[in-house]
Parts: C-alpha cells; sequence; structure tokens
DNA sequence: GGATATCCTATCACCCAACTATGATTTTTC
DNA sequence: GAAAAATCATAGTTGGGTGATAGGATATCC
C-alpha cells in the first residue's frame, strides 16, 4: 500500500509551484536545489501533470513552470491520479467487475470501500489546504 | 498505491476460514482449489497470520486451518497489518518525523492523513461484515 | 507405518519503479 | 547570430522487492 516516489516528489514538487503562485515561473532547477530532487527526475513527473492540465511549461532561458490553475482548486486527488497511474488498491477495485470470480468474491466489496475511501481522502484537501499547513479536516 | 498480491490471497483464505467458522479445520488444500492459488504460496501467507494471533494450525492428517477469534473481532486492519509490512503510503506517515526535511515539509500533513484514512476504512470492517456481503457503511 | 497436513528455510525468476543518459527544441540575453 | 538556459522526448540501465516454487522436517490420524 505503498505510494510511488513519483506521486511524492510530484506532490513536494507542485507544492513549490503552489507557494509562488501569480509571482511567475519557476525553473525545475530551483525545485531541484530546495527538494533536493535531480532536474532530470522532474522533468519526467512535470510531462503527466503537463498532460493532465494542471501546470504550464514555458521553455527557454528565464522559463520554468507554473501552476495553470489556482491551488485552492487544485484536489490532491486530481494530481495523484495524473502521477500514479494505478492509484487503486487492486484490479477488483472499480464499480464494474474485473475478474471472473467477483461474482461470489466476498472481498470484492472490501476492495471498492477502501478505494472509496482512499479518493475521499484525497479529493477533500487542495494545494492551498497542504500551504497553510496542518490538514484542515484532520479527524 | 497497490495493495500487494499476499495481502489480497491472504484476505480472501481468511474469509474462507471465517466461513467456516465453528465447524472444524480447513485444510489448505481446499482454499487452493476454491480460491485457485497454491497451497504453498498459502503456505506463506499462514505464518504471519499465525504469528499475530489470526489462526491456528493443526498438523497431521485431518488437519487444517482455523480462526482463533470469531470472524466479528477480527478487523480488516489487524490481518492487512500482519500480512502487509508496510501498509503506510509513504515512511513519513507516522506521527513521528521521520526524514530531516519533515519540519519545512509542506506535504507531511497530507501523508498522515491519507494514512488515517486508509487505517479507518479497515478498522472500521471485521470479517464478519464482509461475510454478509456488502459493505455495511457504504456511503 | 503410511498418508496427510502443517511448519520452516532457501532460492529463483521476473517485473517494475527509480533513476541516468542523450539529444532535440525553444526562447532569451548579449 | 551565437551562446546559454530551459523545457520536451525517448531510450536505456539497474536494483530491489514481490511472487512463487522446492525440498524437507515435523506432527497427527487411521
Amino acid at each position: 500500500m505503498r505510494l510511488s516516489r513519483k506521486a511524492e516528489c510530484g506532490t513536494r514538487a507542485l507544492l513549490q509551484l503552489a507557494a509562488n503562485y501569480g509571482k511567475g515561473v519557476v525553473p525545475l532547477s530551483d525545485i531541484a536545489a530546495r527538494e533536493g530532487i535531480s532536474v532530470k527526475y522532474l522533468e519526467q513527473l512535470m510531462m503527466p501533470l503537463r498532460k493532465a492540465g494542471l501546470v504550464t511549461g514555458t521553455r527557454g532561458a528565464l522559463g520554468g513552470y507554473s501552476l495553470k490553475k489556482p491551488p485552492w482548486e487544485i484536489r490532491i486527488g486530481e494530481l495523484l491520479r495524473a502521477l500514479e497511474e494505478r492509484l487503486e488498491p487492486t484490479d477488483c477495485s472499480g464499480d464494474l467487475p474485473s475478474c471472473e470470480r467477483s461474482g461470489r468474491c466476498k472481498a470484492r466489496p472490501l476492495w471498492v470501500h477502501l478505494s472509496r475511501a482512499v479518493q475521499r481522502a484525497l479529493d477533500e484537501l487542495t494545494l492551498q489546504d497542504l500551504l497553510r499547513q496542518g490538514p484542515p479536516v484532520s479527524d
């Protein structure tokens, strides 16, 4: 039940962009220095985020990345679904049955239940929420 | 954010034992046949479950496994924590800081929040709940 | 004693996540 | 216009963990 390092680093990178929202672009070299992640690796994380419409990159000198939407409109679930291709706990977490056993499988409802709990936990938070430290709805 | 196959198969195996609770032991060969999992693999799943005090194995002919506690007293979180050594989404999900960045890390509260959501989702269900099909608190 | 089952340890094989490397393209500065 | 700075794209490598098998030791029933 581990989150990939891709998801972890991608989130941290986006938080850096969020902290700079409205103040221009941030080059990956800055984020790399602050977070201790290689530029090359960051580039790979930005690709799916760009395709998901969460960030825009401006090329050339003085270029960099910036959020495409304000931090309070970007849900954590949104960015993690872009970074983590398989966010569900198992293959049997979806609404429609996936394996031939699903009819009589007593465990399937559990995977669905767990998956929903995760989605809910991630979608109730935005980047903005994390910026002002401490999860707002922390039990 | 995938659950290991170990956790998945282990849960299905325990559900078989739960279905037979109070009616004697179940040999792994039975579970193997019903769930399509090899006996040798099941053996490995039973080891941590036994150490966690969830099942007992009786050796010899007519032997097999049985639950050590009634199904309504075994929480899913309990068994998954036994099967999955690292159930937390990241290394930074615990209450005490793990990495040197944790002080200023804006992402850390997120991992804690997510971890708690998962634990809660798993601990609010018992094997018994799964036996009578359909998660009880499925929003 | 033979059959059946759990218990225990070792080992293999493979997949994939985590990077690194290389290069192309675009834009700004001087 | 050249050099530098940055994103964009893809290919390749490698280590570790997971899934699974193998073989045997131990215990129990008939």
